[in-house]
DNA sequence: TGTTTACCCATGTTATCCCATAAGAACCCA
DNA sequence: TGGGTTCTTATGGGATAACATGGGTAAACA
């Protein structure tokens, strides 16, 4: 099973290539051919996939009872704006110019391992998000320890 | 198995000709002599695929027991309304001046993959599209983890 | 005979392959 | 433990092939 873990920072070329972590390379496994990638619906990143899990995808599709306009919308987000690079022999992508621009990227490449899938990034937005993620956390975590305070109170006084 | 991914932009020349995108070809696999094409009942777009396709859509219609007045339809807009265009030697087909012109395609055309079939959009009206669906994508919170967990699903249980 | 369609060749651009180099990590052997 | 060595990994650049695109010519059609 493939699982991409941990976050690496490597350098974008005048051609536009870039090396996928070695480690990433290694668990895709079979369809170690290259790598399939489309702008993420969420962030202003792109996810990263093997082809395998790609069409693994599109059987679940085919086998979940989705609304029309639920696939349709897959269909054209997904399958239109992915595109499959393949590796060169020292392990690189090209990142085509469009895609890279649509998210920022220009010098540096963050590649953000997600178990089975992992985003691409520009650096600079990665660790702003993440701190923003990390605050939307803490901001979570005080009120939550707020209501637990006060189903404590509840359970003190009724009981 | 034929998969059609990405899109691409490649242009209309003053004969009509237009190059067919070389991983659409590849992906035609046996019968790579040319596609088909319709009008796209949903959209302002063509709708284009292999002819084994076609009659795969032509089998599967016989055994399902659909009321007579929608065979109808469909034999006549899919089946009644679609054109064989061939490869010439470079891989290009060319594109009837009427089919262009009743989904407003000038001079730039975009192909887009969508697994099993393809679409012939004018880039502009693609790139509205688009971004409707997914802002589309964003209001009805479908967030590609869920679908791709219901893929994992697949992956854990079938495989 | 005029018009259109299909085939053939030429060209510029882009992407792919191949080799070289440098830095880092792991390894081995004192 | 320390120093040296070998291997992996990332990165850079040049050569080559694939691709998209344009135009020209001959055959098919009306």
């Amino acid at each position: 099973m493939p699982v991409f873990l941990s976050h690496f920072v490597n350098r974008l070329d005048k051609k536009g290539r870039v090396s996928v972590p070695a480690s990433f390379r290694a668990a895709l496994g079979s369809d170690a051919s290259g790598i399939v990638v489309f702008k993420s619906l969420q962030h202003e990143a792109l996810d990263g996939c093997s082809i395998g899990h790609l069409e693994l995808l599109s059987q679940s599709l085919e086998k979940q009872d989705l609304p029309s306009d639920v696939y349709e919308l897959i269909e054209t987000t997904i399958f239109g704006g992915s595109m499959q690079l393949p590796f060169d022999s020292e392990g690189r992508i090209t990142l085509p110019a469009a895609l890279a621009a649509s998210v920022g990227i220009a010098d540096d490449v963050a590649f953000v391992g997600r178990r089975k899938t992992f985003q691409i990034w520009n650096p600079k937005k990665l660790a702003a998000h993440e701190a923003a993620a990390r605050s939307a956390a803490r901001a979570k975590d005080i009120s939550l320890s707020k209501i637990i305070a006060a189903a404590s109170r509840f359970e003190n006084g009724g009981v």
